[in-house]
DNA sequence: AGAGATTTACGAATATTTTCGTAACAAATA
DNA sequence: TATTTGTTACGAAAATATTCGTAAATCTCT
């Protein structure tokens, strides 16, 4: 038994973002972070993570005056989650072909694409 | 100048894939790929398909009565689009985490790894 | 030309996502 | 306790995406 995936939208991926990079995070924080007014209004931003608590995506917790919110779901998992989901709907199901996408228009440095082969190697040992 | 990206939504994404792998196709066409009446209304498709066509995803021509679409852009433009879109948005911008996030919970084929490292080779190669 | 079948066009309804104004609440302090 | 400041809550508006009913157009066959 598995939790539920919980669909976040794009404005809430942004903030996800900041939360799962600073860990517990006030509205203001995550605002500040993703551009101050310039890029969204404060209100804005406290709805979408009021909307996102609601919905299960992120949890929060009183410290002093204001709320801390937390992602419940690790970066990692969401990761994937969207990744499977990309791959099935874009990729047709070839996850090699979305990694060769991938690193088809990035000029990827070296250090990338090294990591990346120890990584593969790494893999190919676990078979 | 690079043809300005036209965003496509998730059932629009759903529909290109049919086009990309089918060339020139009719409505009537993607509404059955796509799982006829019991996914979604013929005109739903339609109007999508029309919408598309608007926005300049795809071009259509006529052939007898009905309507032949084809899509604008090729499958591996619009993949490296929506890859480099999600790289930013929930990989912090590193194309390596992507890779290894798409690898790690895919228990990929050796010819698929092989594949791959085969790949970045390549890329090494060229820098 | 008329009837039937298929496809397209149009317009509106519904649902979802994003934005924001305004009020309420809480803490600090004068 | 009244005021200021920072934060949250609520509700609704605006923007975007999705669905669908119905009418019009086109083709085929007679």
């Amino acid at each position: 038994m598995n939790t539920p995936p919980i669909k976040a939208t794009e404005k809430e991926l942004e903030i996800l973002q900041v939360i799962w990079k600073k860990g517990a995070t006030s509205v203001k924080d995550v605002h500040e972070t993703l551009g101050g007014d310039e890029a969204n209004g404060y209100t804005t931003i406290l709805k979408l993570m009021q909307i996102m608590h609601e919905k299960g995506l992120l949890t929060r917790q009183k410290s002093g005056k204001l709320h801390l919110y937390e992602a419940v779901s690790t970066a990692e998992k969401t990761r994937q989650q969207i990744l499977d989901k990309m791959i099935q709907t874009v990729f047709q199901g070839s996850a090699a072909q979305l990694v060769m996408s991938a690193l088809g228009n990035k000029k990827s440095s070296k250090e990338e694409i090294r990591e990346i082969k120890k990584y593969l190697e790494k893999l190919e040992g676990e078979q």
